[in-house]
DNA sequence: TTAATTAAGGATAACTTTATCCCTAATTAT
DNA sequence: ATAATTAGGGATAAAGTTATCCTTAATTAA
């Protein structure tokens, strides 16, 4: 569904918002160990995340690394689309017509729609916060290899 | 959310079940013009699509082109998605993790799921000849450009 | 049987995505 | 101040996707 950038943004994300704090940074090497990504490649991508510190935060130096603010956790799941450029990936038509509409509806329109409308609200109305919450309670696992 | 390869073999598939008959086959001008893809790349497509005249049968020389048995035409969208090797899309963990599941859920799992459900139902139950079908009534509409 | 037509298929080019490497800048601790 | 540490950022390589071109094979019509 999405480009493995934007996996790795998501998946870099929420790990930062759930481990990093302003006290005790995340460094790169210990992120893309634990998300599973390759390190250059993520470290990339974060720096599209912290452009502005828009959605993560980084310092550089010793003790430094990326965390993540209050108020940047209740930003919704979108914002890491955004930012990775991959957000009309929702909007998108299942068939790739540009102009496939309510009044122009491609063949598969009318099925796909609902599905569409629930991926939208789900990536606008969580935050990620939200998502680190959820993490609390139960296991909820990121990594990707046998152990 | 797939390939534009595949998103061509949707069109293609579906404007060939729609307008092509044995009698009456259609070239691949035709179709490439119909559903505004790359006529050499979408000829690639449909060579896929046309092994073993699974999907899409095709006849050489003058009068040839493409259509489809009713046979193939009651084959779930799925099959376009399995010859394009994309199928596996629709199962895919959001955030790209080998290991996500029911036991090891990502943190986005619990909300992901009925969506995942969702898009799978829907390109394993609805058949290409459905499609086409709903198209009879009321405009549903294939092509891309201003006109 | 020859010429015309149309898909099949190979080779390759253009572009995009993914990934690595290495040097620089900022920050901290000594 | 100096050395050590850690992210920033540029350049480039490797791999994958998208696209084009050209020749061949099958089929039909004349």
């Amino acid at each position: 569904m999405f480009s493995k950038a934007t996996e790795y943004a998501l998946r870099a994300t929420i790990y930062i918002a759930k481990k990093g704090t302003e006290e005790k940074k995340l460094g790169m090497e210990e992120i893309a160990r634990a998300i599973d990504s390759p390190q250059s490649f993520t470290a990339k991508i974060l720096q599209a995340l912290t452009k502005d510190n828009k959605v993560v935060s980084s310092v550089r130096g010793p003790n430094g690394g990326f965390f993540m603010t209050d108020k940047a956790k209740r930003l919704p799941v979108r914002i890491i689309l955004q930012v990775m450029g991959e957000d009309e990936v929702l909007e998108k038509c299942v068939l790739g017509l540009k102009r496939c509409s309510e009044t122009e509806p491609c063949p598969m329109h009318a099925q796909y729609k609902a599905i569409k409308q629930q991926l939208i609200r789900l990536f606008a109305s969580k935050t990620i916060q939200q998502l680190t919450d959820d993490m609390e309670e139960g296991g909820v696992y990121f990594k990707n290899k046998k152990r």
